[in-house]
RNA sequence: GGUCCCGUAGUUCAAUGGAUAGAAUAGAAGUUUCCUAAACUUUAGAUCCAAGUUCGAUUCUUGGCGGGACCA
């Protein structure tokens, strides 16, 4: 049990002892102590003047006195101001180090039965990954391993946009200008290489539509009626009859891509246990239309549409069938959430999906109430913020989208620069070294999206971002480089004093470790990677101010020794394991 | 027009309604005969504005101002 909880209960049955009348947890509240005063932890006392109607410091000295009686692991308090402040012994912290120094499942909570899915990733294919995948893959791979490490049984999903308009635009843009050309004769990655299509279409169609314009068509119009466009349109419906030859571009394009996204997804570390592609889903949700209608929480529209009318939620009335009786998004979105439901008896769904689609996904979760599905309320939306430039909005056109692929080897770059600078692993293969730039690179890139909360929107700066010093992933990863140099050294073990008093920094780092197995709860709580990248970043600090204060190896006694060993080891197994909920790995030498 | 989100040091981020608002980075000054200086120590610097609720508000409410997203 967490020593906050410890402390709940303790105060819970003092005051019940006191004042013979029953109190919750919400009576009161623990804080950690500031630095400034004397304690460990706080009890705030403001909240039980009123229902007692005494000063704070008669209530604080009562219980103050009752709590240290009581319990052993309670060695003082002391009242400023209306806040308890209260001294955990040294010898709680000390079983604390002894019990889990060698526990490599320290922070991990039992198995609870629940079975989870995590959608994330869902790339289209018709452009290669850019930095906002990234966020997006990096939340949903740490969700899903801290879900884990919190007893759920997780499934990792991905939904492939593979069909529509847009893909049919670098179809036709390959018909027309590629000549036959394939990645392998153009020495190119296949999601760049069908990328670049797309990006032709737009140029052409932009061509085309300025032609139109300056022959007297409105700019509507000349959108509509540009030959491109008209071609696109056209192969999206053979697409939809099965048109052997568009089938067959189709599959070889997105062959292509698949190759090139295969690549993508090894290096970062994205990885999936089941598949969608949209074109095997596009037409589900369409008897779910027809029971609607039955239970009358659709209308139809006297054209043929089906509707739903949202407006009494505070929306507005939603399309879900069109009058020629094809699906929109929402119709294949409940269709597909129920056959994850239906396959999986899942408890919970939850999608990483960008903040945009804040609208549509309450929209999804809305209908599937309405219609009294039963996993309504188990859809979840995890929402995540735009990443932006420090000039402003990747966009496109303006060539200023960041590629995931390259932003990916300038990490690496990067880390390689800074290990040959510093010369520390000479002594390493030319494999070893490749493995450590990757670890490096990829962990700073990693750490510095999921530091911050998924919800807001953040701010990518290039120069920022390869930095490797203060709050960053190579910050981390040395720390625990630099413990397993001393444990490599290290020739004997021993057992630790009790007696002997901790120091102020030996007890910090004993503090803070304890808090693990917390915030892997409340990391799972908050479907939030940012709650444990901040505290690996804590740990990791107040390790390395106890590492130069303090000696490990030289340490006063040989009982401090053994204590440090112990206080080392468990302090890099806690890093290593907050790191693997962010998909970082840890070096073993830097 | 409607719905929703966000405004914290120069910059990028923290802070279940609690004590003097924390970090990082950039700035200034230091630390290496001693376990990896990708480190450590010291220093300066911020809650958009105005009301309200509260013993207490960065946090909750309302209204402004500024920025963003979505819906037709």
């Amino acid at each position: 049990m967490s020593i906050t909880k410890l402390l709940q209960k303790a105060v819970l049955t003092s005051l019940h002892n006191i004042y013979q009348s029953s109190f919750t947890d919400k009576d009161f509240q623990i804080n950690q102590t500031k630095p400034e005063f004397e304690g460990d932890y706080t009890i705030v006392l403001f909240a039980l003047v009123k229902s007692l109607k005494m000063s704070p410091d008669e209530i604080g000295t009562a219980l103050g006195e009752a709590l240290v009686k009581e319990n052993e692991f309670i060695t003082s308090y002391n009242i400023i101001k209306g806040f308890l402040n209260l001294v955990v012994a040294d010898a709680y912290w000390l079983q604390l180090l002894e019990k889990n120094h060698q526990d490599v499942c320290y922070g991990k909570h039992p198995m609870n039965g629940k079975k989870v899915m995590v959608e994330y990733s869902s790339p289209n294919t018709n452009k290669p990954l850019h930095l906002g995948h990234l966020r997006n893959n990096f939340l949903g791979w740490s969700v899903a391993e801290i879900l884990k490490a919190n007893g759920y049984e997780v499934l990792k999903s991905c939904i492939v946009n593979d069909r529509g308009i847009h893909i049919c635009k670098s179809m036709i843009a390959w018909q027309l200008f590629a000549n036959g050309a394939t990645p392998a004769s153009t020495q190119q990655k296949g999601d760049h290489f069908v990328g670049d299509y797309y990006v032709k279409f737009n140029d052409e169609y932009k061509i085309q539509v300025a032609n139109l314009v300056a022959q007297g068509s409105t700019t509507a119009a000349a959108e509509k009626e540009a030959p491109i466009m008209q071609q696109t349109q056209q192969m999206l419906q053979d697409w939809e009859a099965g048109k052997p030859s568009v089938m067959e571009l189709w599959k070889k394009m997105n062959s292509w891509v698949y190759e090139g996204f295969d690549v993508t997804y090894k290096s970062i570390g994205s990885d999936f246990d089941k598949t969608y592609y949209e074109s095997n889903t596009y037409l589900l949700g369409k008897d779910i239309v027809q029971e609607g209608l039955d239970k009358a929480v659709f209308y139809k529209k006297p054209d043929g549409s089906v509707w739903i009318d949202l407006t009494s939620d505070g929306l507005d009335e939603k399309l879900v069938l069109r009058n020629d009786g094809t699906s929109v998004y929402i119709t294949q979105d409940i269709g597909l959430a129920k056959q994850k439901y239906d396959e999986f008896l899942i408890d919970q769904s939850i999608y990483v999906i960008g903040d945009e689609q804040n609208y549509h996904m309450k929209v999804l979760k809305l209908i599937a109430q309405k219609l009294g599905l039963p996993y309504a309320n188990d859809i979840y939306h995890l929402s995540y913020g735009m990443v932006e430039l420090p000039t402003g909005k990747m966009k496109s056109r303006e060539g200023t989208v960041v590629d995931a692929d390259d932003l990916v080897e300038e990490m690496i770059a990067t880390a390689q620069q800074h290990t040959e600078a510093l010369g520390k692993v000479k002594d390493f293969t030319t494999q070893e070294l490749e493995i450590l730039y990757k670890t490096i690179g990829l962990g700073a890139m990693k750490f510095y999206l999921l530091r911050v909360d998924p919800k807001k929107k953040m701010i990518f700066n290039p120069e920022e971002s390869i930095d490797f010093h203060g709050f960053t992933g190579p910050f981390v990863q040395y720390t625990y480089a630099r413990i397993q140099s001393i444990i490599r050294k290290i020739t004997e073990r021993g057992s630790i004093d009790h007696q002997e008093a901790l120091l102020p920094l030996e007890k910090e780092v004993m503090f803070i470790l304890e808090q693990f197995p917390s915030i892997i709860a409340s990391a799972a709580e908050e479907l939030n990677p940012s709650v444990v990248a901040n505290y690996v970043f804590h740990l990791a600090k107040t390790f390395n101010s106890f590492y130069t204060e303090h000696s490990i190896n030289n340490a006063e006694t040989i009982t401090k020794k053994h204590l440090r060993i112990q206080l080392a080891m468990m302090t890099a197994n806690a890093l290593q394991n907050g790191m693997q909920l962010l998909g970082i790995e840890v070096p073993e030498r830097m």
